[in-house]
DNA sequence: CAGAATCCCTTGGGATACTG
DNA sequence: CAGTATCCCAAGGGATTCTG
């Protein structure tokens, strides 16, 4: 394969490729939505509890914004549960679930390559 | 288990398992890292080869950049070839092509749920 | 309680020019 | 060829305040 090949080859690659996972990457690389997600899938929560979980050290304008992210992203829906003061419910959808391992897998790989700077990296 | 007993378990995972996950997102949520990524995977690549493969929309300086963040996180080393002009190969570490599984899942994430919105998203 | 409005500041990435 | 230096701009997120 002559290297003009290889070059058209990874054209297309990125082309059909690698533009979806920048799209996935996009829809989780905010500073907290991983967390929230994966503190959503453990239980129904609510706003307030979501705040507190992150250790409060995120603002109400921000955390407002992700959640609203994540729903339109369709990674979440709320519920709005009827009374005053208002409280809601947020859940992950079927996508939202979907992406749960691969976060996981993140994070094991994490664990797994934590601080490994040996020259037996390359293999 | 009561509601405080909840929050408190939120907190551990917030502290031993999120930031983890947060950790791999960081490294990979540059603007162009994942797609240098699965492009290197595919073959030895130069500076100028990675460049073209993007199509030339990132800059030197953005693409220099992130070249050095992806070594300094240990996904890519590079070798600097004898010669001139020089030329240099970028090759994925082990920690990178570990990660490679998990892009191409979140590939196929995007893929599979591609703009659904439909009320059957929640189950 | 669950947010929206406003303001501000940091950061990431682009453009261009230069160098070993 | 493979970068670095400099400058610039848009976007993301924080702090605070306000509201239904």
């Amino acid at each position: 394969m002559r290297k003009e090949d290889s070059t058209n080859l990874a054209n297309q690659l990125f082309l059909h490729k690698s533009c979806k996972v920048n799209e996935a990457l996009d829809l989780i690389s905010g500073r907290w939505k991983a967390l929230i997600l994966i503190y959503i899938s453990e239980e129904t929560n609510r706003f307030s509890l979501i705040k507190a979980v992150l250790d409060n050290k995120i603002s109400d304008q921000t955390l407002g914004r992700q959640l609203k992210d994540l729903e339109i992203s369709n990674l979440i829906e709320k519920e709005i549960l009827p009374g005053f003061p208002v409280r809601v419910n947020y859940y992950l959808t079927k996508k939202g679930k979907a992406l749960l391992p691969i976060l996981d897998a993140l994070d094991k790989w994490t664990e797994q390559y934590h601080e490994t700077k040996l020259s037996s990296d390359l293999e």
